[in-house]
DNA sequence: ATGGGTACCTGTCTGC
DNA sequence: TGCAGACAGGTACCCA
């Protein structure tokens, strides 16, 4: 489900509100993607700092008397989402993780249980580390620029939508956007990754910003149960080029949506505006 | 190193 | 109505 723009409107959303909470309880459902890593009991006191987002992960650090105290990292996998509420109400079948504050419950629903939340001592060490480690740059930060795109797709012979969706270049684009950016692009997403020009790349990397950045704008997309931390589904689906419009026609030249299977996914293009 | 495929799990929708 | 099969927003891990 949430690519980067639905887990930053997610962060955005409760961040301020926990921000130097107290926990009081953790409760655990059926097992996520990992173990937490810690009794559950040894987060009782700490303090919730401040959310930070890398690529698809959440991390939530935590302190101890004004010192840092680990922290939790957190993923929505294909399915989850984050509810901050002052009252939860009983755990439901796919309420897997709460984390209980002086200010308010975080509950992770994940009906598919791809998600995971992971403590870590610090973002730098153990399993955080580990998650974290051989991410590509933020698709925000000034270092991802045409250059820097096309020095890291000239090593390589994948397509270019799987290029993407890797996330050792650039993290954030999942098979939604994608799909879009490299409509916004006007690149076949089946062109290998070694064969997109310097002023090609320049026009890709401007289009996962652009991309990335109207989606976050527009709280994210809500293609069935997306929703932020109070519950607000996103606005982006309604502007969607390509994703799920299979035979549809382009709003650009009218040609047919196609639909094509890349690495096990479904990847959508139009054939005409998106050349090879 | 790169690339391809599998695995994890549940819900929803389609077609017979 | 029942049931099988396809499909879904992600990514770690294994093998060639």
């Amino acid at each position: 489900m949430p690519e980067l723009p639905e887990v930053e409107v997610t962060r955005l959303s409760f961040c301020d509100r926990i921000h130097g909470a107290r926990v009081t309880g953790v409760r655990l459902g059926k097992p996520l993607r990992w173990p937490l890593g810690v009794p559950p009991d040894a987060l009782v006191t700490r303090t919730v700092g401040e959310a930070a987002r890398r690529g698809k992960y959440l991390w939530l650090p935590l302190e101890e008397a004004g010192q840092p105290a680990g922290g939790l990292l957190m993923h929505l996998g294909m399915s989850g989402s984050l509810a901050f509420s002052d009252a939860p109400g009983e755990a439901g079948t796919h309420d897997h993780f709460d984390l209980v504050t002086t200010r308010g419950t975080l509950r992770l629903t994940d009906p598919r249980r791809f998600g995971a939340v992971v403590w870590s001592p610090s973002r730098d060490d153990g399993m955080a580390a580990k998650l974290l480690a051989g991410l590509g740059l933020e698709p925000f930060d000034a270092a991802f620029d045409g250059a820097h795109l096309h020095a890291a797709l000239r090593r390589r012979r994948v397509a270019i939508k799987l290029a993407l969706l890797a996330g050792d270049i650039v993290v954030g684009a999942g098979n939604i956007y994608a799909c879009e950016a490299l409509f916004a692009a006007g690149i076949d997403p089946r062109t290998r990754s070694d064969r997109i020009s310097r002023p090609r790349s320049e026009r890709l990397a401007a289009a996962v910003r652009d991309t990335l950045g109207r989606a976050l704008a527009l709280g994210g997309s809500t293609l069935r149960d997306f929703r932020d931390a109070h519950g607000m589904e996103g606005r982006f689906q309604a502007q969607a080029q390509v994703y799920g419009r299979a035979g549809e026609p382009c709003r650009v030249c009218g040609t047919t949506i196609r639909r094509v299977v890349q690495g096990q996914r479904a990847t959508f293009f139009c054939p005409h505006c998106q050349r090879r």
